[in-house]
DNA sequence: TAGATTGTTAATCGATTAACAATC
DNA sequence: TAGATTGTTAATCGATTAACAATC
């Protein structure tokens, strides 16, 4: 094992594009060193991470210099060197609002165990859900109801919100106003917060019909606006 | 009702980042109008959506011209003609791939119906899932085994992955076989498609730790490159 | 050395923003 | 008319791309 240093750059510098692809690049890392390949080009890691190579060369280049010339990139420092300067080392608490099949979902979804992140709480409304044991990973954990959010809220940095639209705007206030900054929305529905807080939505709706835009674009048809 | 013609312009002639706002809007403007609300501000619109008024009316601008200056935009008016634009007229047929939780909260997902679409197909490989009904909106559906993949992707312009990363590329490989273009996957993957497949993919790993790293960057947590 | 591949440069491209003329 | 708000312009900003010098 190498004993090189990363000459890594101040966060706030990288674009948020890059920022943004960086998960992925060391998602793909991963599975490569599972894999056994200890040496990989930016034109195949960036083909495996869905970017041209020339991208991924510029993203990198705003953390530091990691490759070596005429070879290419190690696959552990690489992986160890973006994992580092994520900040991946110390998981982040996550509570999850909403315990329906989407935050059952969420609740067993094996990339919270591997990314850094760690549920540390489960909140819903419903009295038949409330009690429920759902296993996280390594560890299962209880159902709570609404009246608990706050306190576990406390142990968290990082919320998501899996409630009907209809709920999404309470919980998200609520989760606000226990002190959790980071949330996570998939409610089909725009969520007001104060400033300082971040949200990143993901909704379904929305994806589908810029698919769907994309298909009937691809088909030809016409579906002009009418009178 | 007015009978106003929207002069529209062409398709591709509008760029991608407004056509992938252009849903929220159109989902805003459904609740202002089930609100009773007729007529609306571009300021009002554009918060509501999460925007800024200059970017909403830049992005209407590709479209054509909605409003009326010293007014705002005619709520049902401007709804009808976002709606149009993007064809949402007529559903396009969804197949749904792997039934576990979020297959299930997937398929039973509101969004579905409301926004020009019809779950068509349900597919799963799980001889336990397969032959179970789920209800889609109106109607219910059985879930099918993988055999019957082609025959149901036959009817679907849609498809959306909703398996274990490990099944997915399978699962992608079926649906492209089958003729299905446009797919959505939830997959922690890299969907590999020839060309003329689009494949939009949501991964929640990948949005938690662009997250977690806004976290700890706010929290000025410094998690430096070591050595 | 010869071949390969990185890290960086500079040009291009697209998206955002602020300001305001047009006009209801 | 006076006030309000759109649609558009032009400037700014950020991201992408191609090409290549550096260097293993």
């Amino acid at each position: 094992m190498s004993l090189r240093i990363a000459p890594t750059r101040a966060r706030d510098e990288v674009p948020t594009a890059t920022v943004e692809r960086l998960p992925v690049y060391l998602h793909v890392l991963d599975r490569l060193r599972a894999g056994g390949i200890a040496t990989v080009s930016s034109a195949e890691l960036a083909e495996r991470s869905g970017v041209t190579s020339a991208k991924l060369r510029k993203d990198l280049s705003h953390l530091g210099s990691f490759g070596t010339r005429g070879v290419g990139y190690d696959v552990d420092f690489l992986h160890r060197s973006i994992a580092d300067w994520l900040g991946v080392h110390e998981p982040l608490g996550v509570v999850i609002v909403g315990l329906g099949n989407l935050g059952h979902a969420l609740a067993t979804y094996r990339g919270f165990a591997g990314g850094g992140f760690r549920v540390v709480g489960l909140i819903d409304v419903d009295p038949d859900v409330v009690g429920r044991t759902v296993a996280c990973g390594d560890e299962s954990l209880t159902v709570r109801p609404v009246a608990d959010l706050r306190e576990v809220a406390a142990s968290a940095q990082i919320g998501v919100i899996a409630t009907p639209g209809s709920a999404a705007q309470d919980a998200c206030d609520r989760l606000v106003a226990a002190g959790v900054t980071h949330l996570l929305s998939f409610a089909p529905r725009f969520l007001a917060v104060p400033p300082g807080v971040e949200v990143r939505a993901i909704d379904v709706g929305v994806e589908l019909q810029i698919l769907a835009f994309r298909q009937r674009q691809a088909a030809h048809e016409p579906g002009a606006v009418s009178a």
